[in-house]
DNA sequence: CGAGAGTGCTTGCAAAAGTTAACACTTCTT
DNA sequence: AAGAAGTGTTAACTTTTGCAAGCACTCTCG
């Protein structure tokens, strides 16, 4: 095949082992919530193996995450055409909360983020 | 692998020769236009391979049409993930966050929106 | 007619995907 | 201490992907 490879294959192994040990998931359990090897999971984690389209739905749907999210980042979908927004902006421009609420619901993504970034 | 092969395999098939026929492009120019074998593109229009995601991507590009559509016409990509737009979408797309984190900003947001309502 | 060049399709093979069965290691039980 | 059960990883294997090369057909044109 003459088409690109797009060279972060291995960003995407290492998103989703991100994604699975931030749901607390053994390679075991993921593989089996996708119906696929834990072995094969574990390669497709350390960049050995390139998922098919099923493989990538399935995990998608595994980790309970949006299958373009996924798909971006395995340079499948042009992120342009995934989402545009952080999260921090559309909140702050969702016309059907209090500014109190607002800043609530910021304040707990951020303490998500900063939590994740720690480990 | 035990993933669902999802039924319309062969749909993908048909729908990329009918966009084919539709652009006035013979097998060997969408092929060239995609990177890949005419040999192979055959295959894939009469059901008999089923590419993988790469070249789903280029198939997407080769015919002009978003990868998204393409890939919900695969049965990969569920339709409903299609539009964009509010905060709850955008958590969900959110690659930084675990599930469970997700789950809470989203009942969250929820919650608030209800009790908005309720005054 | 006959030589090109266009069409889609088949065949045979290399390479990649994906599986099963094991391995080495830790952690918890008894 | 030893065994059961969990963790991720490796090795050997089968199946599928994707390509190069060539087949059979149609159409055009000199």
């Amino acid at each position: 095949m003459t088409v690109k490879r797009s060279g972060n294959a291995t960003g995407l192994g290492e998103f989703v082992r991100r994604q699975r040990e931030l749901g607390h998931l053994s390679v075991r359990q993921l593989a089996d919530a996708c119906g696929i090897s834990n072995a094969y999971l574990s390669q497709i984690e350390r960049g050995y193996r390139t998922p098919s389209s099923f493989v990538l739905k399935a995990l998608a749907d595994g980790l309970e995450l949006s299958a373009e999210t996924l798909y971006a980042q395995a340079g499948i979908l042009d992120p342009s055409e995934e989402e545009a927004g952080d999260v921090v902006e559309t909140v702050r421009r969702d016309p059907h909360l209090s500014a109190r609420q607002r800043e609530m619901l910021i304040e707990m993504y951020e303490s998500f983020r900063k939590l994740n970034d720690s480990d």
